[in-house]
RNA sequence: CGCGGGGUGGAGCAGCCUGGUAGCUCGUCGGGCUCAUAACCCGAAGGUCGUGUGGUUCAAAUCCCGCCCCCGCAACCA
């Protein structure tokens, strides 16, 4: 009977920058999925790569003065040698800039446009022409540019658009009745709501404010954007292109995926965007999405300023690579966030790892070699104490394969360890080292000591998923063949008489206050460094000179808060009338964050008077109101005597 | 009233669907053991399970209602 298959991908990596610890979880819990698929038995095809094209790494290319190839050539590779470093067992590793996918990617383009699903229409909205950017009216609610706080103005751009609303009772169907389809649940009701129940817009799917991406066919000023350029790699990695006469085996084997292992972030893309590119292209879809979390550092979110970013390449130097693997898949929660955080990494190396799993493994190592000269014992009749031992292994082989079939990987680590630490336990139950004292204890000593090795056994073919390398330590300490996960099916398939190997650290224990300071000392370090380029930071950008003129085609004008309250929907806006003098009119600011409404009424400030009317969460608001800085912002208050209406110049 | 998830001993979580002695890992304290990586094993302290001294019930962490708080998504911000 042939192998029943599985492909699973992760999502590609956006070649911008190294990945920190963050990014790298996922891949580590892709290949966790993978290694465990195989292990049963499945025909495992492993996806993963990186995502190369956009506007954003070709504005970093140029700041390096570089061709965006070289430049994702770098980056491309130092995410694979991370990956590889991580003992990723990917099948494929696709680049988004791969000839083959390039190709495809323009014909599945033409595909759908010759379908009609794709279509040449107008995007119009507000410009910013330093940025080059267009933005919703939703956006642009104030007439400023979000990126960079310059006006904009209406423009309106050439562009295609892909018909989503065509599909979406289709794609509301099918979530319906595939439960199993996006994962976890909560999730699933995101999308839900958020946006098929809300309606779907036609997606804009090319963009003309860059080249750095694969250029539409028949029109090539236009760039094919990120979702299908990305998210098409799932099916080009395997041959796909709708100009195939016939697809290539690897495709028909293995398409559809049964699983896409993706950022929450994305979930928007592979659940709703994703599936209707596949039907307008007539193939079937993903059997699952799963959307995972992610790692916070402590409290909060990584960056550099905080000196907080951790990468999984430095992690590993202190704990090693399956250290960094097993923190990352144990420590990760199903559904919600989990933290990383410098203690806890130690905490968890020293208990689970050095002393539960690496001690265990050596004590009962020192005691075959010092009891049976390194043989392994046979085993001879069993005792209550024995049958609760094997019954805890047994469940824990079943109870642990359940768990990954669902997903839960943390919890089938979980699982794992639990049976170590039963091990140890009977450990101190039967007491070896008495045993070993008594000669007429002999046959009871060679029973607890095989019972040991093949509890060990087990557990390092159960972790090889999670840690192979670990495993493949195990296995050879033990000297043994039996590593396949048939051979946990039943108690006993070490084989006896055999001699084990030599003994070997699996983890050595580190010493925690001497860690923990030096990574403080590292942190603060980090921090002075961010603060330093901060300063050195050049000017902020200015704007281009302008004239008298210009300047008076602001109307800015004195006026008074009389009314202010809070926008109940919002958590930043606050609704505010003011009065001009000449008239009375309503301004919504986005300041609730800094300002209650009592600090507001009866102050005077200053208004832009002729700004076009904006809505903001369903609130008109006409004009604005001045207002200085960024993380924090104050508002700008005149004298209590300037008079209300007062051109301010 | 935009949608969803959650508030359980110092920390992180399970239990809630299918009401009936509150469980796990870490941490703290005490003890045991000596095969082992100062590891391992046992025991103890510590929770009125967010709140109303709300409702249903013989019985509620578990079901229902109100309120407070946190998180995710959406929305939205100079």
């Amino acid at each position: 009977m042939a192998k029943e298959k599985f492909y699973i991908t992760s999502a590609i990596a956006y070649a911008s920058r190294k990945p920190h610890f963050g990014n790298t979880y996922e891949i580590i819990l892709t290949d966790a999925v993978a290694r465990f698929q195989r292990q049963q038995g499945r025909d495992v095809f492993f996806l993963t790569g990186t995502d190369e094209h956009g506007q954003k790494i070709e504005e970093l290319a140029e700041k390096e003065g570089i061709e965006p190839q070289k430049y994702v050539d770098r980056v491309s590779g130092e995410i694979r040698s991370i990956w590889d470093l991580m003992d990723v067992s990917y099948d494929k590793f696709i680049r988004t800039t791969d000839d083959y996918h390039v190709k495809s990617v323009r014909h599945i383009f033409n595909k759908l446009y010759s379908k009609g699903d794709i279509y040449k229409g107008h995007y119009e909205g507000w410009y910013c022409t330093p940025c080059e950017s267009f933005f919703t009216d939703t956006q642009a609610s104030d007439g400023k540019c979000p990126d960079c706080g310059r006006p904009l103005k209406k423009a309106k751009e050439e562009a295609y658009f892909f018909a989503m609303s065509k599909y979406a009772d289709r794609l509301s169907d099918y979530i319906e009745n595939h439960v199993e389809f996006v994962e976890p649940e909560s999730r699933k009701k995101e999308m839900v709501n958020n946006f098929l129940k809300a309606g779907l817009q036609d997606l804009c799917v090319t963009r003309n404010s860059f080249k750095w991406g694969i250029p539409v066919d028949f029109d090539p000023k236009h760039v094919i954007y990120v979702w299908i350029d990305a998210l098409a790699n799932y099916i080009t990695a395997l041959g796909y292109d709708p100009e195939n006469e016939k697809m290539p085996e690897l495709f028909e084997k293995y398409w559809p995926a049964d699983v896409h292992i993706i950022g929450k972030d994305i979930l928007r893309f592979h659940t709703i965007y994703w599936p209707i590119i596949l039907m307008a292209l007539d193939l079937p879809l993903p059997k699952k999405v799963f959307g995972h979390p992610w790692f916070n550092f402590g409290q909060d979110k990584m960056s550099k300023s905080k000196g907080n970013v951790i990468y999984a390449d430095r992690l590993a130097e202190f704990f090693g690579v399956d250290g960094v693997r097993y923190y990352a898949l144990a420590e990760m929660p199903y559904a919600a966030d989990g933290s990383i955080t410098y203690e806890n990494v130690v905490n968890r190396y020293n208990t689970d790892l050095a002393n539960n799993l690496g001690n265990l493994v050596s004590r009962t190592h020192a005691m075959t070699v010092k009891y049976f000269d390194g043989m392994v014992p046979t085993p001879a009749e069993e005792t209550e104490l024995d049958r609760d031992l094997k019954a805890t292994v047994a469940d824990t082989v079943e109870k642990s394969k359940k768990l990954m079939n669902e997903y839960h990987v943390s919890d089938a680590l979980d699982c794992i360890f639990g049976m170590l630490r039963r091990a140890n336990k009977y450990i101190d139950e039967t007491a070896p080292w008495v045993l070993a004292k008594n000669d007429g204890d002999r046959t009871r000593l060679g029973t607890v000591i095989y019972n040991l090795l093949e509890t060990i056994r087990t557990g390092a073919v159960l972790l090889e998923p999670f840690m192979p390398t670990t495993s493949d330590k195990i296995f050879s300490q033990l000297a043994t063949d039996e590593t396949a996960y048939e051979t946990v099916s039943s108690f006993g398939a070490l084989k006896s008489g055999a001699k084990i190997g030599t003994a070997q650290t699996l983890f050595a224990r580190i010493d925690e206050q001497k860690f923990l300071s030096e990574r403080n000392a590292e942190i603060l370090a980090a921090m002075k460094a961010a603060e330093i380029a901060e300063k050195e930071k050049e000017e902020p950008e200015h704007e281009k000179q302008i004239g008298i003129d210009s300047f008076k085609n602001v109307e800015l004008r004195a006026a008074k808060v009389i009314e202010c309250e809070k926008v109940p929907k919002a958590k930043k806006l606050l609704k505010l009338m003011v009065d001009l003098g000449y008239e009375k009119r309503q301004i919504v600011s986005g300041i609730a964050n800094f300002y209650t409404p009592e600090q507001l009424i009866g102050k005077k400030i200053i208004v832009v008077a002729n700004l076009a009317p904006a809505t903001l969460c369903g609130i008109e608001s006409k004009g604005m109101l001045l207002a200085a800085g960024e993380e924090t912002v104050k508002v700008v208050f005149l004298d209590d005597e300037t008079p209300l209406g007062a051109r301010v110049r």
